[in-house]
DNA sequence: TACTAAACGAGACGGTACGTCGAGTCTTCGC
DNA sequence: GCGAAGACTCGACGTACCGTCTCGTTTAGTA
């Protein structure tokens, strides 16, 4: 039987350190030639300080930046009693968002690591989507409340309907992302949702 | 000015080697453990001769899929006269492929190495999707001329509604990918797309 | 600054399983066909283990030999007062061992390298030749106080004088290497040296 | 059975232009660092060329310089009647040869081929090393005969007494090579060789 | 307050693969 | 029909990291 660490003696400062380093390492080389050799050497760290606590360079890297997105936000959706301009309104940040140098590359990291690893696909999702996503549905549901979107909509389907073009396109790079391809978006998928 | 090498004495028989190997070896561990040394062996093949003609590992898997894609299929989308049954006859089909393990490891490899090589991507939309995407399209606009679809809908636009939701539900394993599933995508995504 | 390995942390087995490989290969496929990659393969250990510790080829080698030589003798050699017969004596055991298949390979290894390495040469002088030369040294002055040989010879070159024509002739094949050769040299050496 | 060049067809341009290379490259990078592929390349011509009438990298650096060495000298040995002048005169004219850098190079890169190939030894020793070996046993035999050498002396002998010292020291840098040098082995090794 | 066990920085280790170079062979094309 | 050009297979190069494994050295929490 193999020994487990023990989280309560856990290093806080090597532990920042790493994820600091991952975070410039990600945005100076890219993921792809991103090593846990450079990002021990740069957070002053032993390797092995790395192996005790991370599965492998995408968990520390998706660690990095989930810390980096639970710093600011309390996830809620402006809900103003009119969706359509609510959703635009977050569709348009999102198109922003994915435009921001800064998010591009360590989001493109992630992907890259969710597609082939299911376990870190998982994980991602119960963090990071998850409760993105759930705010999302949460304003979904107060206008289908407000009897804005049909009644028996399936919240999950309407939200792949509104987010994956967007999305795809974005990962793709298969079409410009502008405010007025958001606005675009949020129409047709609305008319999708409408009550009959 | 360094040397190019000269297509015309391009070894068939090489090329062919490297293709199938890649082919095999993507099947047998996978993309990420796929090396070019590996590639190399098992084609018979030195190392240079990869290096020669393919800028990276991403570029040869490409072209051994390229390749086989293009060998059997001419590329039209059944068109009965009725856009719904049409489009749940190829969107089942699209969830049945992404289910087929032979095809899940090759597609999921792409797309890892297409999100972060630009310049694979465009060769990736240019030989691969959009050849597929133009069929699709040229289904869609014989929908339109029907008037089972808007006369003004943006086909780009329709095509993503329709597909990109299934798309990032197989890439993020988001939730469960089976033949109801396109059925209620397509229902919605033409209740967008139909005429006022 | 580069960073220096710590020799307190070297692994002694392997020290020793690579100067035993390069021994055993060296004998096997000649110094020409020598490879680095054979000699990690063969110690089973990384070649990364003897790029760390070696500069070269050449110093692997040479360590692995000289190691070996370090071991058994204590280089003293003969002195029953008589030095043309101590002389002869010396000098028919280098003929034995020029002839040696053994010491053959190895030391025309050694030579080749030394020959364009002035930093290998250097060491060779310093730790190989250096110790034997001064014990050849050392009995010359004996016979120089004998009166067997002139008060102000100069040692280094009667050295050269007596062994260089060996090596030579070793080196190039020029000529056969018997112990009547060894005989003869003496003789003419000894005629240069004696006392007038 | 393997078809054998023939050498009426061969062409001198080609040959020429090799031997040409070869000798500017062993200036410019050193006998280790040449490559078949470079000179080829600097000579303008197919590696086959060379394979084909070569047998190694060595041969053709041989015969470079073998070509060389037969332009310009007709080796004969100044004879002024007094064996020592005439011997501390070509001495310390060897002395010189090794001092240039022009000739270092390349002398101690044929001498680096010669150690372990026994067959391009055999064949410096008759195409180079011979005919200046006659040229000097022809001095000393006129030496002998004007009763400056004993005339019973082993002329080959005598030749490895006065030169391998010489060489030997060259080739391991194993002391300052000055004409004083020279001079010192000259008088030591006519000592050995006088009449008694 | 000392003891002790764990986590720590450091870095050597056996390995795998990298991308490059050159060897020697084989093929194609032009003179 | 020879020879330049150069693509081919093969093997080694020297480097970068992998993930594992000691080493002392902090650093906590018991005792």
């Amino acid at each position: 039987m193999s020994k487990q660490p023990d989280p309560a003696r856990r290093s806080e400062r090597s532990r920042q350190a790493i994820l600091d380093a991952a975070r410039e390492l990600v945005s100076e080389v890219g993921y792809a030639k991103l090593s846990i050799e450079a990002i021990a050497a740069r957070a002053g760290v032993g390797k092995q300080t790395i192996y005790r606590w991370w599965r492998s360079k995408g968990a520390v890297v998706f660690d990095a930046f989930l810390a980096l997105s639970q710093d600011g936000d309390s996830i809620a959706l402006p809900d103003t009693g009119d969706i359509e301009a609510d959703l635009k309104t977050v569709m348009r940040a999102t198109v922003a968002e994915f435009a921001d140098p800064q998010f591009e590359a360590p989001i493109r990291a992630l992907n890259t690591e969710i597609i082939s690893d299911p376990e870190l696909a998982a994980h991602y999702r119960e963090k990071l989507a998850g409760p993105v996503d759930e705010a999302k549905k949460a304003r979904l549901r107060s206008a289908q409340q407000a009897g804005q979107i049909a009644a028996d909509a399936d919240l999950d389907l309407a939200l792949e309907l509104l987010y994956a073009p967007l999305f795809q396109r974005w990962l793709h790079r298969s079409g410009p992302l502008t405010p007025e391809y958001a606005d675009a978006l949020v129409d047709l998928a609305l008319k999708a949702l409408r009550p009959d």
